[in-house]
DNA sequence: CGAGTGGTTGACTCCCTTCAAGATCAGTGG
DNA sequence: CCACTGATCTTGAAGGGAGTCAACCACTCG
């Protein structure tokens, strides 16, 4: 780890389909008040990882929040058992870094290199307090969150692991970073053993699914970490 | 469902664990300031549903938040291919209702009679805008209901439904309202059926899993919704 | 009493886990 | 340039856990 003696960037939060539009940019990302800006530009740093370094761990005392400037995060739980389950991805302006009686309650690894705004959560309290938009953004964060791990919840509870990697790739499609919908070619940002932790199955099933989602012509491996879909036929395949 | 005519009781917020010490009344409640009390009065109804009575359907449009005043609530999402996935059910003090769009992710169904707090969605967003302690609650409140659904997460995660069964009862068996710490009796406020459909199992399974749990001493059905748990036998099943 | 609901048990099948080995690829150093 | 090495991905074979279909039991209610 790494911090960027730099000026900090402007602070970029993803805000698709929730925000009012005129809180939104071109990007897709949440148009902070400038004053706002500023104040965050005082509580926050710019640090870097490299690919698969850690950036907190479980249970450790949960001082900062993060929003990825560039690259990509792997948040996971290690249970008492061994087990190692991804609760999330997390791409550029998605913050993470949820914490439980001030510990984290999961652990975070950079999946790439990668640039995160580091916020330190007892400023950013504070500055809520007296920033009432803030405060509203958060919420808002907040609620997209649980969003997407209710979403979560119903990708891994498919019976049939071949439907759950049908749904994880058309999740996994509806990020513009990685997703090329005139090819239709998904770039993976994470490893097979990542997936299988993500949707709660073995490295060796993922393959043999996609081998078998190949097969039925639904997806094609034009190599390991890219794939082109077929996005109707494996919609369909969830209606069965 | 039926609106009552009476004076709203006092709205009561569960707040276990993630306040500050001094906003937490003796039954673990949230204590809410009596100006932001009386213009909830002001906005809120007290509406009665009977058991299995439907309180909202997915995809329809999300007006209303509740927090039930008393009595038990179920929350599910159901999906294209028929497959009902429970996401979280719900106690005195847990408001639920979330929306993407203007309309509900999920419908909810009465799990017993109950009383509920409806607020309007609307009038809640002008309240929060000139109550920032209110606005706080709010955010505290949905990060809790995050933690809920990461933990939910890791219990349909695990690959062997014994697992799923025991972490399911140990969670449950943190609620005060349904289990007896002296004499380590959980009732069970929900059927087998939803039990398999919290877990992502089917109630056959349910009903087997929990005659191998009993069999082998970590728990026993004094009736079919009354179970007396081992708590450090269950907690110990998890870590093997 | 019969119908209906909720819970349990039995039998069979199959998908997935596990353990193992092979294949592919990137990086390294001779 | 090529052999070597380790990591990642894929494929194979065996065994078991859980889903499915079906029947049965206990209890409630009209």
């Amino acid at each position: 780890m790494k911090i960027l003696a730099v000026a900090l960037p402007k602070v970029r939060i993803c805000a698709v389909g929730h925000w009012p539009a005129d809180r939104i940019d071109k990007d897709g990302f949440l148009i902070l008040d400038s004053v706002v800006q500023k104040e965050l530009a005082e509580i926050a740093s710019l640090v870097s990882y490299e690919c698969k370094e850690q950036i907190f761990a479980q249970a450790t005392p949960a001082q900062y929040i993060y929003i990825p400037h560039s690259g990509a995060v792997r948040v996971a739980h290690q249970l008492a058992d061994g087990r190692n389950q991804i609760v999330a991805f997390y791409m550029p302006g998605e913050p993470f870094g949820l914490g439980e009686n001030g510990v984290y309650l999961n652990s975070a690894c950079a999946l790439t290199d990668c640039l995160l705004i580091r916020v330190p959560r007892a400023a950013l309290d504070a500055l809520c307090a007296h920033e009432p938009r803030l405060q509203q953004d958060c919420l808002v964060g907040a609620m997209a969150q649980l969003r997407l791990s209710q979403r979560h919840l119903l990708i891994v509870t498919h019976q049939r692991v071949l439907k759950r990697v049908a749904d994880f790739l058309l999740e996994c499609s509806r990020q513009q970073e990685v997703f090329d919908p005139v090819k239709n070619v998904l770039n993976l940002i994470m490893d097979r053993s990542d997936i299988a932790d993500y949707l709660g199955t073995s490295v060796e099933t993922i393959s043999r699914t996609l081998g078998k989602l190949e097969e039925d012509g639904l997806m094609k491996r034009l190599d390991s970490r890219s794939l082109w879909l077929d996005l109707s036929k494996l919609t369909n395949l969830l209606n069965n």
